[in-house]
DNA sequence: AGCACGCCGACT
DNA sequence: GTCGGCGTGCTC
């Protein structure tokens, strides 16, 4: 009897059974259509079997084999089971979250102008010997490689199979321009090559940069950004071989590439390549399987690595190639402490702040202080009775937004008009307690009159059209102050930009979550490095009460690898990751009581089978997002990565089988980023 | 996840 | 007498 085994985007771990009777191995990988239930579904052929473990009479028979396409590869289906077992989904959650939506659903892609053009367009080797690739001339137009990048082109390229290289190396010390030599050695060789960026915002940019340099290869982009039909015909372009190279977020890693040679992931550290949701995988480490797996290179790029990548490279696990210099010609900006604890500070700026923003101001260069804290204040307080605003559906405060006179949550979005009088004791004088962007905006413009100041936040620039005439009016120098949270962080670069201040970095040293000071030191790190790239020479000022903490005392030497060091000491102590391996089983419900017993039962049940596994007690989260919704969640360590594995998929069907009250929802977070 | 079946409160 | 609440269980 030829029976299908069918993958399912339905949350039960295991495959379903169907006769299909004109099935044979050339359908495995291929999507299906199958009635399910009252309804029908389309899935995915994982297996063919002769007989089912159902019985005869529970069978049904497939609606259709979609053959309009190539079926998946085999390895493409490792990827999935792969993920499958190790984030502890089930398989049809994967295969579903791996294709793009529009393939999902059993539909194909019309067939339109450009499908057609990549349909045409030369094989990938016709670039070498065509002569059109011959006009180009890339030789002629080649940045000079400094000898470090060289040697770490070398690196990449001279040796085959799999090795995991971390590309360590400042804003500007030229990583694009090493992933680009070592792209253009795979493809000259016939391979892919795959690039994961963390943000969509980023992925034009690159993708224009890269396309000029490979004028005769396809590119193919993927991020969650691009309409259906264009991921669709994306995907296809990949599978069959005709994309060269893929470059694009975190779901890129599942894109299927016959002939795979590279893999690189830039700025690896970055926290949006784990997904928060749904399948909770991290795109760097699926690509590191996905590397090993197929046996090529794997390029881990970044200023200021992972802990866990840096620990990695540093015991020889991963190769480490330094970028010890900026390629272009230029200082790295002095950092500089402003110890603040002995200081009248006005409105939350040290004098020197003040002096630095004045003189910039005289110069015609701009400033951005920066303060990762959106609105005017964190809170608005009544200071004879102690209210504050708080969110009426979160724990978390509401934060003042003065232009348009409201209380938001930042974290639910309820927002709310500011109140007239205190709701419990009627007092009229409230008061905005904290600091944030829009409150240091307001001070900035009464303290600098004649200054342009702009605000760069999410309220600011809520759409992409805005925060692009936001980017040309910085570019265009129309802006003397910039006030921003880490937005302005990530991948700009603003030439006259020549001071960067850091106020209220402190909440990070002491923060619940013990990766807060790594994503410190790699944001100012970051915003440091937007600074004074022209002749300009730049200048970064931290407000600190703390300043002689090792983090800030690195950042003056732009030490990352002493930073690194002293952080995974303390790491290692305290049996942090990574040197433990971590899960997270989160609940909400309508209740913490429903949360957290729900929580003790998984705790109970696990008792038997946790072998060289720790687990803590159950806690509710810091902020529930909802009123209607409280969570908490339960951390299981182990310091053995198979041992937390397999206790995982023991633990997951207990969990399945408990009783949950109505309402009632949990998930796993395996290698979790947020606590 | 859907979608059934299934047994207890206020309504035409 | 029924409409409907969501608790429980199944989907090849």
């Amino acid at each position: 009897m030829n029976i299908v085994r069918v993958a399912l985007d339905v949350p039960v771990p295991r495959l379903f059974d169907y006769l299909a009777p004109d099935s044979d191995e050339s359908d495995i990988g291929r999507r299906v259509t199958v009635p399910f239930g009252k309804g029908c579904k389309t899935g995915m052929i994982i297996s063919l079997a002769a007989v089912s473990e159902q019985p005869d009479a529970k069978l049904k028979t497939v609606t259709a084999i979609l053959r309009d396409m190539p079926a998946l590869p085999g390895e493409w289906l490792a990827l999935c089971e792969f993920c499958a077992r190790y984030y502890q989904t089930p398989l049809g959650e994967v295969t579903s979250f791996a294709l793009p939506p529009m393939l999902r659903r059993g539909k194909l892609p019309r067939v339109n102008k450009s499908m057609a053009e990549i349909a045409t367009a030369p094989a990938p080797s016709a670039r070498d010997t065509g002569p059109g690739a011959g006009d180009i001339t890339p030789a002629a137009i080649l940045p000079q490689l400094m000898a470090a990048q060289q040697a770490a082109v070398t690196a990449i390229v001279d040796q085959a199979g799999f090795h995991v290289m971390l590309l360590h190396g400042v804003t500007g010390s030229g990583k694009t321009e090493v992933y680009l030599r070592a792209i253009d050695a795979v493809l000259a060789q016939g391979g892919q090559a795959l690039m994961l960026v963390p943000e969509i915002a980023l992925t034009p940019q690159l993708e224009g940069r890269v396309a000029a340099r490979f004028p005769a290869a396809q590119v193919v982009c993927a991020n969650s950004g691009m309409g259906d039909a264009a991921r669709a015909r994306g995907f296809l372009a990949a599978l069959t071989g005709r994309a060269d190279i893929v470059l694009g977020t975190r779901l890129a890693v599942f894109m299927p590439l016959p002939r795979l040679r590279l893999i690189v992931v830039d700025e690896e550290h970055d926290a949006s390549f784990k997904q928060q949701e749904g399948l909770r995988y991290s795109a760097r480490d699926v690509a590191i399987w996905r590397a090993h797996q197929l046996n090529i290179p794997i390029v881990l790029g970044s200023a200021t690595p992972s802990l866990e990548t840096f620990h990695h490279a540093s015991t020889g696990r991963y190769a480490m190639l330094e970028l010890p210099e900026r390629a272009v010609a230029e200082a790295m900006p002095l950092v500089r402490i402003i110890d603040t604890r002995r200081e009248k500070l006005q409105e939350g700026l040290s004098a020197a702040l003040l002096a630095g923003l004045q003189l910039r101001l005289e110069r015609g260069e701009q400033s951005l202080v920066f303060l990762n804290r959106r609105g005017y204040a964190p809170v608005l307080a009544c200071p004879p009775c102690g209210w504050i605003s708080r969110c009426q559906r979160c724990a978390a405060n509401l934060v003042l937004h003065l232009a348009d006179q409201r209380l938001r949550c930042h974290h639910c979005g309820f927002e709310t008009r500011v109140p007239r009088a205190c709701p419990d004791c009627g007092n009229v004088d409230l008061l905005p307690f904290g600091r944030g962007t829009q409150r240091l905006e307001t001070m900035l413009v009464e303290r600098f009159p004649e200054a342009r100041v702009l605000r760069i936040d999410r309220d600011s620039a809520s759409t992409p059209t805005k925060w692009q005439a936001l980017l040309a009016t910085i570019h265009a120098g129309e802006a003397d102050i910039l006030v921003g949270t880490q937005m302005l962080a990530k991948g700009h670069d603003f030439p006259l930009l020549t001071l960067v201040g850091a106020v209220g970095a402190d909440a990070a040293l002491f923060a619940a979550d013990f990766r807060a000071p790594e994503r410190l030191f790699a944001q100012l790190m970051q915003v440091g490095g937007r600074s004074g790239r022209a002749e300009l020479s730049g200048e970064v000022l931290i407000q600190t009460e703390y300043p002689d903490h090792p983090l800030y005392q690195a950042l003056i030497e732009h030490d990352y690898v002493r930073f690194a060091q002293s952080q995974l000491g303390e790491r290692r102590i305290a049996g942090f990751p990574p040197f433990s391996f971590q899960a997270m089983l989160r609940a909400e419900a309508r209740t913490m009581e429903q949360a957290l017993d729900f929580l003790a039962a998984a705790r109970a049940a696990a008792e038997a089978l946790a072998v060289g596994v720790t687990l803590y007690d159950p806690v509710p989260m810091r902020l529930q997002r909802l009123m209607t919704l409280e969570r908490g969640q339960l951390l299981a360590e182990s310091m053995s990565r198979p041992a937390l594995q397999t206790f995982l998929t023991a633990w997951m069907e207990q969990l399945h089988a408990l009783k949950t009250p109505a309402g009632l929802r949990w998930h796993l977070d395996v290698d979790p980023l947020e606590f």
